[in-house]
This record gives structure tokens, sequence and C-alpha cells, in this order.
DNA sequence: GACAGCCTCCATCGTTGGGTCGACGTCAGC
DNA sequence: GCTGACGTCGACCCAACGATGGAGGCTGTC
């Protein structure tokens, strides 16, 4: 039996969710919250099996909310179903960030929303798919391992070291010491990867670093 | 009418995904590959719906092949949707990043997978719940609004114009001459930026706007 | 009017960075 | 054994950077 609670400011969307989740035999909604701060102090009472939370709340916000459960010791492994009616990149982008287990629209379908909680109890990310779009748009801006091979493609080993260093805005000193180089040494390691990636500075060497991707 | 394209390398894939494919009244097959070249040659003839891809091929893979897929005047809007046995991280970004418009399972259902090349024409994408996680974790990777506010917060508008600018990798000539200042000015900025963000470096600076997410 | 905050400019001085050489050692491969 | 690629170190010199402290002007607000 999976027990959850539906968090939403509006007392018709938790009277509908509430009967859309009961009417399954293995679900069951054990408390309603009408605010992120209730649905903490609720939560923490009733320890639920799955959080079902709209974004758009009053006093404690649907993303605020999801952080603070992902910082509560008690709460911590407790799936955070979004239930929302928009899908705006920056909410998106800040409920995964918060700790959010998966990411509904309301104009789900009832069979869709049960299948969605038994999901993300299992551990899984329901997302709908006009979501899924969003987040797969952020993606694709992010640093390919193309971009990474090209741009870094004929550096030896040691001069990838050093532009990881590099990156991550070390002075030619501290390059040394960590490798165990003299700064001279470092000096010239930043000297040929200017002339080899085309690159003038160090700060731009930081850049293609980034760009690349080698900040992970 | 959908118009599906099959593209495994494993004739008895094809032949399960054609069955179930053609189980449905609105959606038939109108061609098999059995990797990524013949795909393209094939989706060029037929011009397909959508394309139903495993992305374990010899001769193109299917990252490279949803690649040209993209890149093809004929079959840019063409929807791929990737169907594969694993959700490695590196494929799952990889395949986004190529284009992809949904990644599934081969343990996906039935019904599952006749809705998803629905919602996949109709331009949504359908990704498995393991997948979307995987897309959820890189996502939480990024850097978040939260950090930018924490860190960029007191900078006046100035300031932050300026950073985003060495955040570019741009000299104190080049930042002064981008924004009609003088090369004096700009040091003046970049100086009183150290001293607010506790940097020493240009090149820590650099890490930082990137950090925040000044580089869009 | 006094004041604070912001934007702009400048001068000085020490430090770091970067270009350009050259040198030595190792190791793999022909 | 020679060559070439790589890693390491150093010396020279000039340009850029960064710290510091100051200055004037422009907005607002009290």
């Amino acid at each position: 039996m999976i027990n959850v609670l539906v968090v939403d400011d509006q007392l018709l969307v938790r009277a509908g969710l509430r009967s859309l989740v009961e009417h399954a035999d293995d679900l069951a909604v054990v408390g309603e919250a009408a605010n992120g701060r209730e649905a903490l102090k609720i939560a923490r009472q009733h320890r639920p099996d799955l959080i079902l939370m709209d974004l758009q709340m009053p006093v404690l916000s649907g993303v605020e909310a999801i952080a603070a459960v992902r910082a509560d010791p008690l709460l911590r492994d407790t799936p955070v179903l979004v239930l929302t009616t928009f899908d705006d990149d920056r909410d998106v982008v800040d409920a995964i960030q918060a700790g959010a287990s998966g990411y509904l629209l309301k104009d789900v379908g009832a069979d869709e929303l049960r299948t969605a909680i038994r999901t993300a109890v299992e551990g899984g990310a329901p997302v709908a798919p006009v979501v899924a779009k969003r987040m797969m748009g952020q993606i694709s801006r992010m640093p390919s391992r193309k971009i990474r091979e090209e741009t870094l493609g004929d550096l030896t080993s040691r001069e990838l070291e050093i532009l990881e260093l590099v990156g991550r805005g070390l002075s030619n000193a501290e390059i040394g010491a960590e490798l165990y180089l003299s700064p001279e040494t470092a000096r010239t390691y930043v000297s040929r990867l200017l002339a080899k990636l085309d690159a003038r500075d160090r700060s731009q060497l930081v850049v293609l670093a980034h760009r690349a991707g080698l900040s992970d």
C-alpha cells in the first residue's frame, strides 16, 4: 500500500486528486496540505511514501518545499512528484535541482497519474513528454563529448592535466605545486596550451576548458 | 496514419517491433534497416513520419545516424525515437545532443511503445522513467539560479556586465572597447569584482562566471 | 543642501603572465 | 643507434594584470 500526501493550494484540486488516487486499491491519501509549510509538517507526522506536490503555492513554494524535504533527515528519501500546470524551463530546472522525483502536468490522465506514482516510489522518474522535451533542451546546451574531442583532440595527457587545473583558476605556481613541478614547467605547458588551442590568455583557456566540460 | 521506419541490427527485434507496431490501426511500418547507413537511405526514400532506432549498430551508430538525420534537409523534421537496451549517462546525453526525440528502453510495454510513437509524432518527448532519472541527474549538475543569486547577489548591473565579458575571456582593453569605456575603467571594475567575489585572478572570475551560469 | 551609491577615469608600482629561446632526459619505434 | 615525441627545467624580456588611492560626475533620498 502506497501512502500519498497531496499538496495543492486549491481545495478542489486536492479533492479531485484524492478521488483519483484512492480509486486504486494500492494507493491511499494519508494527508492533504495547502502550502509548503503545511506539507512539511504533515509529512513529518505521517511519513508518506510519496508526496504529490503543486509548484505554485503561497507561504512556501513547491520548489522550496522540495528542497526542505531533501534537507530533512526524516524525509530525505521520500519521492516528491511534481504535479503542476506549467512547464517553464525555469520551473522544470528549479524543481529538478531542488530534488524532484518526477514532473507531471495537470492534464495527465488518471491511469497515467497512478502509474507515475508507482513508478516514482520504485525509484523511477515519471516525466510528462512536454516536460521531457524541456529537459532535453537543457541537456542539448551542455558541453558535448564531440566538442570536447574536437577542441582537445591533440593534447597530450599531461597537457590535459594542466588545462584542467588552469580551468579551475589556479596560477602557474599553484599548478606546479599541485603536480610537483617547478613553476617554470607549468608556465611552459600553459604556453604550449595557448599555442595549441589558439588562445591568448589563460582566462581564455579557462573558457575553453569549461566549454569542453573539463570542469567535472 | 503514422508510417514508421524500424532500425535495429537484429532481425528478430525488427520482426517483433513490426508486429507490435502494426497491431495498431493508425501505425504502419514502411521500412526496416539494420544499420545507420541503411536507415538514412531508406528514410530518404520513404520519408517516414517517425524513425524507431536502436543505438548499438554497426556501420553507422545510432547517435551518428540521428545527427545525420538532423543534418539532412529532407529528414530534418522527422522525429527519431531511440529504443535501446542500455541507459548509460553517456548514451543518453549523446543521443539527446544528436537530436533524439525520445528515449525508450526495450523492456517497454506494447501499449506504451505505441503511445510513445504517437506522442513523438505530435512533438512530445516520450522518455522511459529510468532514462528520465538520468536526464534529471545531468540537469542537477548544471549551474542553478540559486548559486547565481547567492554569488552574484550584491553586484551592480554594470559589474555584472563586466563579469560577463571577463567570463568570455576578454582582456581589460577589449572590455573597454566593448562597453565604450577606457581600459582603466575596465580595470577598476575587474579589481572591484575580484574584491567582491573574493577572487585573486581574472581567471578565477571566469570560473565563477561559468559556475553562476553567466555563459548563456 | 548633504549624503550615499554608482559610474567613470587616472597614476603609480610591484607581480604575474606569456613569448621565445635553449637544454636535458626518457622512451618507443624504425 | 637514431629520430621524434614527450616531459621537465631554466633565462631573458616585455606586456598585461592587480592593488591602492584618489578624483569628478551623476543620480537619487532624507
